[in-house]
DNA sequence: GTGGTCTAGACCACA
DNA sequence: GTGGTCTAGACCACA
């Protein structure tokens, strides 16, 4: 299955299916006018609310990630990033700032966390290369 | 000023105000036994409540990172994780993987996506070295 | 009822929540998974206020005690310890000085005090091993 | 020196002292009609204020462990424990008991948790050993 | 001066 | 329903 939910992390549900779903669409698992999974479904393989799922789509569907049609179902939409080169990479280097610093605290040094920052790149490549070969 | 707060952000105000104070550790603006700002004037600058600050203040009392004398304020502590390795690694991944579905998101491939990990790394060691030369 | 709050000893409020939390855990009165009476209706009960129990649930949080789920509720969480060996150490250190200090206060001798101790390791152990075997 | 106090340990620097000079009495180191060091010596030893000294010392008359002779300095009393021998059992149990529940959530095994308990003993009888020497 | 505890009450996010 | 955040303000303990 392509999304999977851990209801442990602390982190809400709704917000863990929809950037799994960017991620998806980021990999190339999900391609333009790909079909996403209906919320039915979906939230029973998921255990969750089906409500949790629509709030997860209407998130996606506000920020021009997937659109909806009515009775039909929800599609993927073209990838046209609203921000410049420029602005995403500065909103990346605050993610990878709280990394770097958080190792810093942890006391992880530079070549051990390389190597973790390398494995969590392979293993996001191997789930969404796993779904490409699904499709 | 030290620290700023986004009102705007939706994180919450004690997280980016303990993310902050990581960070100037990081950072080496605040070294082992510094005194950090008393919590009174320092919710009047940023113009939040005094429990905020504390909140802050006690998370990152109950992570190792600073230690209250009674009486006297708050002072970062020397850099010791008082978590295991494996606790240790679980919150780290957790930051990695925010910032490696941020560069999908973003559309940063994976080579660009390391060349500015390694930046960033960069950039922290030579600042926390440049402040302890100054000593 | 499970929990008691004594407003006259000088302890804090939230401290003797947790306490009890911790007490409840390792008689076995709850058990790994086991909800924990939600916020509201136990502030009622124990007439404190609602950030009160708030702050000892927050407390046995971060010291990997229980865990929340979002929306759901708190759950008690398997024994497992976050902290390193030596952290482990200095708070248990610190929990037998008290006590040993308070032996000799009250004028008990090591052999009586000893006594004491394993007395009470029975105790907990046949309460825990107790509730085990009802299940 | 008799008297240390640990300026991290978050427990009051008063409390610490009391306790200190409690431990004395109960372990033989200060004997009935002893007298205390001076105030202010001593303050100047432990590098703490004098109002710190003279906290611990209040508490210590008012609870009938010490008594001051005005312009003599301050003396240990007979030892006459004000609680019956069941309400200090009773309240020994409530220390120990919070040492055992600690153990517990910090996986520390009984034999483990019997080692340190004979290694404090044994730690605060040298200590009150030495101290007799020095007499 | 310092930090800590607690309340009352508002408002939000989530399932 | 659940927990989380934040404020305003009181009161306390400590150096």
């Amino acid at each position: 299955m392509m999304f999977q939910i851990d209801f442990k992390s602390g982190k809400p549900v709704y917000l863990q299916l929809a950037d799994q779903v960017r991620y998806a669409a980021a990999s190339g698992a999900l391609r333009p006018g790909d079909p996403l999974p209906s919320i039915r479904p979906l939230a029973e393989e998921l255990r969750v609310n089906r409500n949790t799922v629509a709030k997860a789509y209407a998130e996606l569907e506000s920020q021009g990630v997937i659109e909806t049609a009515p009775g039909k179902g929800c599609f993927l939409k073209e990838n046209n990033s609203p921000f410049t080169k420029q602005v995403r990479q500065k909103l990346l280097i605050t993610e990878i700032d709280e990394a770097v610093v958080m190792a810093h605290h942890l006391q992880v040094d530079r070549d051990r966390f390389l190597a973790l920052v390398n494995e969590r790149l392979d293993y996001f490549e191997r789930k969404s290369g796993a779904t490409k070969r699904d499709d």
